[in-house]
DNA sequence: GCTTGCAAGCTTGTATACAAGTTTGTGGGC
DNA sequence: GCCCACAAACTTGTATACAAGCTTGCAAGC
């Protein structure tokens, strides 16, 4: 494939999964053949291999946005990745010491950064497990569809606040890993089953996506001085459910 | 989406599921903007996404060609097929009758067209059983998935000659119906593992796909006439493991 | 007769120009 | 003061021209 064009394709799925790009974010071919040093035919090329991927979308003559799964869309992306993770877990019938030590040390990774606080590189860790879990157990064409789905995931739980809770995901990785251990692949994939449903319940998928994400941190700018990488209070007026998309 | 180039990678995708274009076919650019009556950039979108989706893949300045998946690649196909559709009938609870129904006629419908001895449109219905599975228990974006994968187990039959049976597929797709009916999930997804293994099994992976495929058929066009659309006996030198590519 | 080098033609790769449509800002009318 | 219409700027959509490289056929040399 296209080096440059690989580039680009990649790094923006990268971005997505480390949470670097919001959905919705709109992504201009023109802007995005600057930055990248390469003409707008190479971009657009990335950008329809991101679409038929799932990860971007365009608007006609308006340009390429990041998508912005609806609830339905949510909620089938999550019985998908239920599916294949399970599904993976449950095929596999025994797993290598190396890819257990390897899994072990990833979760390790996880606390460690848990623990000091790095908010960026967390979210990214977490999803990473999934995608690792795939490649270690799977093979390189599961850990593709695993990765584009933990990008639409990702994009989802930055959709819909979700109440995160990263110790409890890493903790919850721990114990998948520690049935992986135990020889237990069906206790496995329950785990796993189970993990999947507590980040999907920790969603509201009754709210809709907010168009204005991000206005509240305009108008309270202060807010970013220093404070605790806790949920920010939400407004009282963003859980109407009245408010209509033409707001 | 354009609905021009929509058309051409549905078009492509569809005439590979239904066994109309063999591994390894050249599709250029030009012939085929031409055939469709829009122009190579079109073309190019449409190939590029369905490179994306691991249909066809570009050979630099040579042109486009329909995948032929290597004896690695195709292992991992079925393993992949094998995690998500015994993971989608595990996932689920229970089996809607409409659903039952819809399956239960698909099933009859393929042993009619096998009965009838329509050789063409038995293997689409063969493969489209799966395609509707992931279609009445899952959703859209795990149907577009298996869609994609059924695509690619279609091409590995057509490049590691399978000793087709198509009865045998057709009565596997009868018992999985029957133990959804009878609400053991689990061992319909222990048929279905059993199933795609069957397939798998029937393939020849040690033999490298050859390069020469349709040069038998070139050399005795007599066989061509009107002969049973039973399995092409394979001559012996195509069993030589000693059989390089630069051959 | 066989091999090797060259050239012509064909195919994709890439950029660019222009067409078509959307957004946004401005000015006039009410 | 508010609303509406128009126009200018900007963005993607599409085609086309040209560049680069591969394949193949031909001819010359051995």
């Amino acid at each position: 494939m296209n080096p440059a064009a690989a580039n680009i394709e990649e790094a923006i799925l990268s971005a997505i999964l480390a949470g670097r790009i919001a959905p919705g974010t709109r992504l201009g071919e023109q802007k995005l053949a600057d930055l990248f040093g390469v003409s707008r035919t190479r971009v657009r090329e990335a950008m329809m291999r991101l679409e038929t991927r799932g990860v971007v979308q365009v608007s006609a003559r308006r340009g390429w946005y990041v998508v912005e799964p609806s609830a339905e869309e949510a909620r089938e992306a999550f019985q998908t990745r239920r599916v294949i993770e399970t599904g993976l877990l449950q095929t596999v019938r025994e797993v290598p010491p190396r890819v257990l030590a390897s899994l072990k040390k990833h979760v390790a990774m996880e606390r460690q950064v848990i623990e000091a606080g790095d908010v960026s590189s967390r979210a990214c860790l977490l999803g990473d497990f999934h995608i690792h879990l795939a490649d270690a157990l799977g093979n390189r064409l599961l850990t593709e569809i695993i990765r584009d789905l933990t990008a639409r995931t990702t994009l989802i739980s930055m959709l819909y606040q979700p109440t995160e809770k990263a110790e409890e995901s890493s903790h919850d990785h721990e114990g998948i890993v520690a049935a992986m251990e135990a020889g237990d692949l069906a206790e496995a994939a329950r785990l796993m089953d189970e993990h999947i449903g507590k980040v999907e319940a920790g969603l509201d998928l009754t709210a809709r996506p907010d168009p204005l994400a991000g206005l509240r941190e305009l108008l309270t700018p202060a807010a970013f001085a220093g404070n605790t990488p806790s949920v920010p209070h939400a407004h009282s007026h963003s859980h109407s459910p009245s408010l209509r998309k033409e707001d």
